[in-house]
DNA sequence: CTTTTCAGAGTACAAGTGTACGCACAACCG
DNA sequence: CGGTTGTGCGTACACTTGTACTCTGAAAAG
């Protein structure tokens, strides 16, 4: 006996569709696949849609892409946000924001990759997209920065600067991390503390200058 | 009238073709084309031979272009070995070092986006050759830096993590110079420099601890 | 109710892909 | 010299790719 189906809202149920097709394509990043060797057809069939139906929701796979990053890079933003203006439970707060970030990049590292890799992509618009993200991430760092020092009396000198040195090395140290045993991965968590350590001190050596 | 062809070596000749396919990749690369979408059957035309000679030469295009990193890679870091260790006409050496590598990264735009790109990329073995050539640079460098603090009678803490920080640094904003209008790239250039030197100040200032 | 709209399916096609197989012919080796 | 080796070519095959076109059926609009 068939249960009785809702009738879905046509914006709805396209909502849903496209979703799934977001999905498809996010979940196969998780198995390991490039975005770029990605075909229309193959996330069309894993969303379980005619390929042709693909275009009702994007113009191209780039289109997919940048809503890929925009979703990802999104929550990725707001983790960070979110530890740099909470309570960081007795760790430090360098501490807090690399083990954060990096468990972060380790369990999202399907679309981890693809925001790393496409950073560095051939097409603009993905690279574009990325270094929005990284722009924004190194702004809020730059802005919790000056606070922070302001508070403690310590003049801190380029405080952007600072945060755009510690994303770029936040970003490639997340890329070996990935790379690594999980036995050794402690190693570069370290590293990066004692690097994003070392250019707090830099900073606020100059802003005495 | 024809003029008498060198009768030449076998081996000879299939270096020549290898090469002549290792330059068809790299012309594309120069000219705006990523390597993922660069197809066998494509460089083989390029290159003047047929699809299927291309096996005499590379298994893969993984092959070829584990060769054309290769090839890129010795000669960006011949030339940074070359600027730490030779007389760097007044100018400071991180700004010598700075501006020699933008430099590179800007004549060979093709190559240095594929390296960039091919740190991060999916394949395990290209990552694996860019992050041995940053290493390796990070290595020249961290010598570079010990010599030169041992020389000055400054103590200088952790060395390689400095350096690794630096070249990270200098990879990341290698990237962003090459999506910046040429009326800009001075601004890039001071920055780096400045984050550079930042770096150097807080490694010293965590030698004295 | 009727009419319109539009997400999705299906078919079809031209273009491009990697590569297996066999052949030609010049360089090499004994 | 004669036999072997190996680079390069051409053909052929089985796929995959993006997308143009047409059709269907149900939600939305009137």
């Amino acid at each position: 006996m068939a249960i009785a189906l809702q009738k879905v809202s046509r914006q709805k149920q396209k909502a849903e569709t496209r979703q799934k097709l977001v999905d498809a394509a996010a979940a196969e990043l998780a198995s390991g696949r490039s975005f770029d060797t990605l075909s229309l057809r193959e996330v069309a069939k894993l969303a379980g849609i005619a390929p042709t139906s693909f275009y009702r929701h994007f113009h191209d796979m780039e289109g997919l892409g940048l809503t890929l990053v925009e979703q990802c890079g999104e929550a990725l933003r707001k983790r960070i946000h979110d530890v740099l203006h909470q309570a960081s439970e007795g760790r430090s707060l360098i501490r807090a924001s690399v083990e954060t970030l990096f468990e972060y990049f380790l369990s999202n590292q399907g679309m981890s990759r693809m925001i790393l890799q496409e950073s560095m992509s051939r097409q603009p618009e993905f690279r574009r997209a990325a270094e929005r993200l990284m722009q924004t991430m190194s702004s809020d760092l730059a802005n919790y920065l000056e606070e922070e020092a302001r508070e403690r009396g310590v003049p801190l000198g380029h405080a952007r600067t600072a945060a755009d040195s510690m994303v770029a090395i936040l970003f490639t140290a997340g890329i070996a991390l990935l790379d690594t045993p999980a036995d050794e991965r402690d190693r570069h968590v370290e590293t990066a503390i004692l690097q994003l350590r070392m250019i707090m001190r830099g900073a606020e050596a100059m802003g005495q200058t």
